[in-house]
DNA sequence: CGCGGTATTATACCAAAGTCTAATTGTTTC
DNA sequence: GAAACAATTAGACTTTGGTATAATACCGCG
């Protein structure tokens, strides 16, 4: 939706593995950029539209465990693949473990690869239409204020206006003009709507 | 909640193993139950408790993997822990895209696989609980009658009774009528929880 | 000080939802 | 055929929710 032209990142420190990928991925039809070190990645951030990422293990400095985890805590929005000439099981598992799409030994089939790129921008345009979402969702909430959020939260706990109001001690019909806003302002046309956004804002449920 | 008591499944065709891994296990107060092959475990299901699977990847007849993808087929709620002494990346690989726990390697510390055996556990005990909550859900679903999921559906999509009616091509009192027996039947005490029932219930939002 | 934003309340009214009683019809089941 | 269940509707009534208009009060900022 956002961007349809998603981007492939090689990062390997093999200058010719690099060329090599590109030219691979890039016979698919996909964009490609390659870098040698984690470094020269990290520096074309940040990275907020729909990609992957295919990754060698072993590299100087930063190596690809290290730059997995790196992106991970920063929510970082493509799914990492990786080749590995020389792997051992606890690398690979602790790359899976970290949420890796697939971890491939070299010498590798190239359909094989591709393949699995595609499913990891499959997943990518998810999670970045995911996250544009919330995005959305989160700038709405924030335009209420602090009443209009308390009253949020207890319309979609299932309370009734009086109740609501019993609560914030305060009159019902002060409940009826901080809920109207709460719809217009969240653009639900809806209770059942606004049930879900505040699913989706994981407005917790119980608390008084 | 429902079984404080979980169980380790530990499943290696090598008897000893079998049993220094029980003794080990049950050293930590957990439950244990071994057997030397996949087939000896099956019948001892069906597995409806929290617990967990310790899993030799390589055995005679049905092994580690398959034994997996079979209990992952029947939704077993046991998360597997995978033990092995001559692994490979692949083998590790698919074994963590198939939703393995772990995969570690012999000889492997014991501590390290307690702490990995309790996190199992803890998952297990959240699996076990959605799935019976969610069989609860089902129960009271498909105690109505077709008319009131009909109109259920309706209602979470955020239609008004008036509109549900139309919709029905019937009048907006009978709408009514089920639309009680709905709440009723599903305990829900207000719309906001019928709508967060409706979603565990993965009761699409949109079709008409 | 005045202006804008927020919170609050009142009044009034309409629309929607919930409840209760009661009746009719069709289907299934014993 | 009677009993049980499901679906439907009518009528009457109450409660709740939504909307519009208006007014008061507080606060911070320029």
């Amino acid at each position: 939706m956002a961007d349809d032209n998603p981007t492939v990142f090689v990062v390997d420190d093999d200058a010719s593995v690099c060329k090599a990928l590109g030219r691979l991925i890039r016979s698919a039809g996909l964009r490609v950029e390659t870098f040698v070190s984690a470094h020269d990645f990290l520096e074309s951030g940040p990275f907020n539209a729909a990609g992957c990422l295919v990754l060698d293990v072993t590299m100087p400095e930063l190596n690809g465990l290290e730059l997995q985890e790196l992106l991970s805590n920063e929510n970082c929005p493509l799914p990492v693949i990786f080749l590995t000439g020389n792997a051992s099981v606890p690398i690979s598992v602790r790359a899976m473990k970290g949420g890796a799409m697939d971890f491939l030994e070299k010498p590798f089939d190239d359909l094989t690869l591709l393949e699995t790129i595609h499913r990891a921008i499959a997943r990518s345009r998810q999670q970045v239409s995911d996250y544009h979402e919330r995005c959305q969702l989160q700038k709405r909430f924030e335009s209420l204020t602090h009443r209009e959020q308390q009253v949020f939260q207890l319309v979609v706990n299932g309370l009734l206006n009086k109740q609501i109001a019993y609560e914030l001690e305060i009159v019902e019909q002060t409940v009826k003009v901080h809920r109207a806003r709460v719809m217009n302002k969240m653009q639900a046309d809806s209770l059942a709507e606004l049930v879900r956004l505040a699913e989706k804002l994981n407005l917790q449920n119980d608390p008084l």
